[in-house]
DNA sequence: TTCTTGACTTGGATTCTGTCCATCGTAGGA
DNA sequence: TCCTACGATGGACAGAATCCAAGTCAAGAA
């Protein structure tokens, strides 16, 4: 099965919408389970998991030792374009990978040592665009990053 | 003059406030101008511009065909510690270059082909982060980018 | 259960982005 | 005009990510 035929099928979206686990979705949409995809999203599942490539590459490694980087870059990116994950670069280096995807949230960046936090703000942020600053884009979406200094940093 | 010196002087960031270009207020803060550095601000002034590091190499070289891209790297990274120039990262890939860094903005970035517009939203972006999603961070500012489709590509 | 096949994995090469460093050149003050 | 500290150069290097050909295997079919 394709990743285009997994995509848009929004009965079996529907039906293991009620599995709490990545795993579980990703096998009801009928993505091909493999050992090293298996590892890629346990590694991945979990709240406040915002991990590089090269980290979800050593945790998986910690229990498949011979999984190769580039199988961990594939799984990934069908992760994200899946919609199972989200990406995020919150600094100019390795993009950071976040099984969050289906709770709406924002991230609040640390300037000084980096740590990241999920962060719920009130209301829509799109609202904040109006109509006449949007130049005839379709306007589908909005990440925002907050940045500062956590309490330890501070 | 060292980069430190040239930070903290607001006498001579007022002094040079009514000059509208870029090379201006760089000659105006002091910093030491040669050739390169010329041909980098000027390949950066304007508006809605949101150049990489190999696009603005690329366009000074066609002025100076000899510039290394070590120097292209030390001007702009100088320009963004001078305040000059904001880094922007829309996608996962090169960081862009933006010389509206004095006017306050955030983005607008078409999914398709990667156009960015600069936008101007209504109300205060920090505040829509109450107090009780803060988490003890000092939330000092925020980065927002809109995705969409751009009318070209709907 | 075994077979079959297309999808997945592998690891090494490659690309892209950015930094570092020793050496050479020069802007701007004396 | 001369000095010299600061800037430029380009090649090596590093980190992140992608590509590719060859080998492997999950899952449906018989």
């Amino acid at each position: 099965m394709s990743l285009d035929t997994l995509r848009g099928t929004p009965s079996n979206l529907n039906r293991w919408a009620d599995m709490s686990d990545l795993l579980g979705r990703l096998r009801g949409r009928g993505w091909r389970m493999t050992s090293q995809r298996r590892v890629v999203a346990e590694v991945l599942d979990g709240d406040h998991v915002h991990l590089t490539a090269d980290e979800v590459h050593a945790r998986a490694a910690q229990r498949l030792p011979e999984i190769s980087r580039a199988t961990v870059y594939n799984a990934l990116g069908e992760l994200v374009a899946l919609g199972e994950v989200a990406e995020v670069t919150t600094d100019g280096r390795a993009k950071r990978y976040d099984p969050n995807a289906h709770h709406p949230h924002q991230h609040l960046v640390c300037s000084a040592c980096g740590a990241i936090r999920d962060v719920h703000p009130t209301g829509d942020p799109l609202a904040g665009l109006p109509a006449e600053e949007r130049f005839g884009f379709t306007v589908s979406a909005v990440e925002v990053t907050y940045r500062g200094l956590c309490p330890n940093c501070a």
